[in-house]
DNA sequence: CAACCAGGTGCTGCCATAGCT
DNA sequence: CAGCTATGGCAGCACCTGGTT
């Protein structure tokens, strides 16, 4: 900035008015700034500016892997939500390999342009209990388990249980076989939770759930062991879509048909660009919602007084035809 | 850091000593001043330690969208090689309204911490022939099309056109018609390229391109319209995976048995989660080594002179059962 | 209205110093 | 006194604000 203020004749002053825009400079001198900026390919130090006013409109947000589902719609809802704040993301990917704590992903992020801390624990965390957040920075951690210190925000991963659930219990459903995902996963605890207290409300016992790793061919796998080993079944409960398309692939490669045999619902409706026709029922969150909201609690807007609160943000039941009255 | 300089009752320096494991600190004092970060909750300020060495550590990342599957996987590839690097992402979603310009990516970027600027442009910009990169900084634009002053990486989309087309032609087919993605797409533009080179290059008449949306349901309505309007094809190049496997149900759907009837090929290998037994041919983009080509570029290593080049890397051909020899 | 000067933001490299062996 | 360790002072990185000319 030196340097301009120099090449074009004038103070450093002048020079920060007309990069931002500020009133009370001639236009000739402004424009005369403006060339030079461009001729020295002058660009704002971010660092300067930071240090000065303290802020670094960036929110911080930590996830175990990219490429998961939940996590790149992570990433879409808060890009979102920042914008709207005119706001960048720094994002830290922790490596897959290391073991994941919310203490040293917080010391990561710490050390980064962040205003906020954004969290993803997919997979609980072996300090979860003993975790702090760092005094005078506002921390949210997106998953679904409560936290005495620290904000959680998630989509409802035990209510979509229950929506369907209860869909299927409308239907006339009583024998509803899960096939869940991994059982490190948060979001496969709370979906299983959701179904077995769903069928225990009923009086139902849960018959033994089955497990996969999200991926349509686990879905596959027990979906034709169901179909080999269960008769009395007649609905399943995948906990993602790409399972329940595996399982209904399976189901009719066994000769039984969906919904009239069996029905079948997921969730994430996630199907529709890799899927013609999708007909699954399953439930669709927000996330752009829950982008905001986790935005929102980890930058909050001066003043706001940052209380710890969970936040859990209901899907929606998408109802398709993958699901109809059991077969008497 | 002063405040725990005072409480600690040392200078400045050996506080900073401390924070950054530096040697020549007496170890009793060390702790003590280890005690008093602990207690007052101190935060390295990455303002001042930027403006101090004037590097960020961070890399900026510009995408239009954050959702669709080349920007996932881009950002996947990318932050794997910026932990590499101990860096991270600043990442910046354009709005996908506003025009999208380089020019104004840059603007963007250039005010944030970044050490190195990419922008993922995966629709031409109106700006892409007169762009010219910041001086100073680092700038990598994903896409296809060369810059004569910007360095250029992208999976090689025309590549993997003749890859496929190779496969086919070798197999004994001629008769191959295309279904391609939004024609503002750049991917779309040089897969198409591809496959229309190869069929002229062998003197065969290309039979008009259907444009789809990359999704599986338009890749089922075009399947469809071929299944029913033309009867010489013996294979399908669906540009990505998901408009083929639209494409196979729609050729099944109107009667035709694949690979039997019709064979058909997609590209990205991104069925395997959505769909058990994936039987489709394709090819497999390295994304990692496109993230760490991407990155490296962007932030060359001290004393790299940063030669403008053009970066394509080649796809793999990955050959399941979508495809065999056509039918007599 | 335009410009200048001074001061403060957090951090660390360089140098100085003090106290040892 | 050379050679070491532990510590502190100073300056400057780029920017902006407020008071002053």
């Amino acid at each position: 900035m030196a340097d301009v203020a120099r090449a074009a004749g004038v103070s450093q002053q002048t020079v920060s008015r007309v990069a931002n825009g500020l009133p009370n400079v001639n236009e000739q001198t402004r424009q005369r700034v403006q060339a030079t900026m461009q001729e020295l390919g002058f660009r704002p130090s971010y660092a300067g500016r930071s240090l000065r006013d303290g802020r670094y409109h960036s929110v911080g947000l930590c996830v175990n892997d990219v490429t998961k589902f939940g996590n790149l719609s992570m990433i879409d809802g808060i890009a979102s939500a920042a914008r709207e704040h005119n706001c960048a993301i720094t994002l830290v990917e922790m490596s897959k390999t290391e073991e994941f704590s919310l203490a040293e992903a917080t010391r990561r992020m710490a050390a980064l342009p962040v205003d906020g801390i954004i969290i993803g624990m997919s997979r609980m965390a072996p300090d979860f209990e003993t975790f702090d957040p760092l005094p005078g920075i506002g921390t949210v951690i997106v998953t679904m388990y409560a936290h005495p210190r620290v904000t959680t925000v998630d989509s409802d991963h035990y209510g979509c249980s229950l929506l369907l659930m209860d869909h299927l219990f409308e239907l006339g459903h009583d024998q509803i076989r899960y096939i869940g995902g991994p059982s490190f996963s948060v979001d496969e605890q709370f979906r299983r939770a959701g179904w077995q207290d769903a069928l225990e409300r009923k009086h139902i016992k849960p018959q033994a759930p089955l497990e996969g790793d999200w991926s349509a061919n686990s879905g596959y796998e027990a979906g034709r062991y169901l179909a080999e080993h269960d008769r009395t079944m007649t609905a399943i409960y995948a906990a993602n879509d790409q399972m329940a398309n595996g399982a209904i692939a399976a189901l009719r490669d066994s000769g039984l048909r969906v919904p009239e045999d069996v029905s079948v619902v997921g969730v994430d409706d996630s199907l529709d660009d890799f899927v013609a026709h999708n007909e699954l029922t399953t439930v669709r969150f927000d996330l752009h919602q829950r982008g905001r909201e986790v935005f929102e609690h980890a930058v909050p807007e001066a003043g706001t007084v940052g209380k710890t609160v969970a936040i859990r943000i209901p899907g929606q039941l998408i109802i398709r035809h993958s699901t109809a009255i059991p077969r008497s």
